[in-house]
DNA sequence: GTCTATAGTTTGATAGAC
DNA sequence: GTCTATCAAACTATAGAC
């Protein structure tokens, strides 16, 4: 008999394949927008003819969808594998400098993960899984300084995007609105009624 | 001699023309999203071939263009004609509710006024004018209540549109952001350190 | 799995008659 | 100023050979 081998080599070639792809989707986006990409230009990237990427993927909107899974999964990991300060006023800080840098840092994902700037796409509810989990995540952690009602977390929210957003729409690439990521943390601190921090 | 028309009727049809054309625009950036509106489609609301637009616009972005300008031009007029409270707290509330009100009427025109949606799309200067006038309008308001810094006003921008985007985002067409337009006022009043509302 | 060839559609814009 | 006719381009997606 045939031993199964334990590894799928096509399959692990197959899937590097898929991830060299998205990744020159990325790199069109982030060099003539969200919305410029474009099958035949992906394809050159890759050494590839348009057609071929749909051996890869079923279609655009698919390469778009394998995206966005791919920005907010991105970001769960960067928030899970952090470690925030113990007091809940540094941690609110915190929660806010990790969105800010990794929202800023790159438009074109920042386009595709917040705001729907492609005419017809939805993401699938598997895309869309990893987002619900990293708010899941910050209720979580919200929860631990008594913050658990909805509006709290939903003005929360709120002001950590439309930090984000205004450095990005307004200042792009500057720091005009990074610097007031630890005075906005604080006034969301104040208003929520988090303990003072000690002071020495 | 003849005496010249203080009227010039041609002059005004040709201005209530541009303007049915721009209001087609708007109702089919409604419908189908701001990135859909097609001269072909436009053209038809108004009775018209797609190539006859061109006798009133020199191309597709100067139709957004205009639309751009009629966006911020009526928030602009919306500002300055209301008659915000005298206390800074209530003022605070003021402004912010007058911005989430008109920002989340409308999705497209929102995509349109404050996002880079459409691909290539920059307003011109003119087109851009009364939006810097706002801003300035909004400034000269906060410094009556002595709040003058860059940094300050840069904060109010940043959290007035970001309750309205989580509105927008999350939420069209729903309350769940509207709710909080008052605490997030106050919240504001608190960082900014306008006086306390006098209590009877 | 990649290719060539091409269908099929949509769109912005121009030319020129009236 | 509006029309018809048409261009020119771009794009996604499919069919079928290899």
């Amino acid at each position: 008999m045939l031993g199964a081998p334990n590894r799928d080599r096509n399959a692990e070639r197959r899937e590097a394949t898929r991830a060299e792809i998205i990744e020159a989707a990325w790199d069109v986006a982030r060099e003539h927008g969200l919305a410029q990409v474009t099958l035949r230009e992906v394809a050159r990237r890759v050494g590839m003819q348009a057609p071929s990427l749909y051996s890869h993927f079923a279609s655009k909107h698919a390469i778009y969808d394998a995206m966005f899974a791919q920005a907010w999964g991105d970001y769960r990991r960067v928030v899970e594998e952090a470690t925030p300060p113990e007091h809940p006023r540094a941690a609110m800080r915190y929660f806010v400098r990790v969105w800010f840098d990794f929202t800023t840092a790159d438009l074109a994902r920042h386009q595709l993960m917040n705001q729907r700037t492609i005419p017809g796409f939805v993401p699938t509810p598997e895309a869309y899984s990893p987002a619900v989990e990293v708010l899941e995540g910050l209720r979580a952690r919200l929860a631990r300084f008594g913050v658990t009602r909805d509006e709290d977390v939903d003005l929360c929210t709120a002001v950590f995007s439309g930090l984000a957003d205004a450095q990005l729409a307004n200042d792009p690439g500057g720091d005009r609105w990074g610097r007031l990521v630890d005075r906005t943390a604080d006034m969301l601190s104040d208003n929520l009624g988090l303990p003072a921090l000690e002071q020495s």
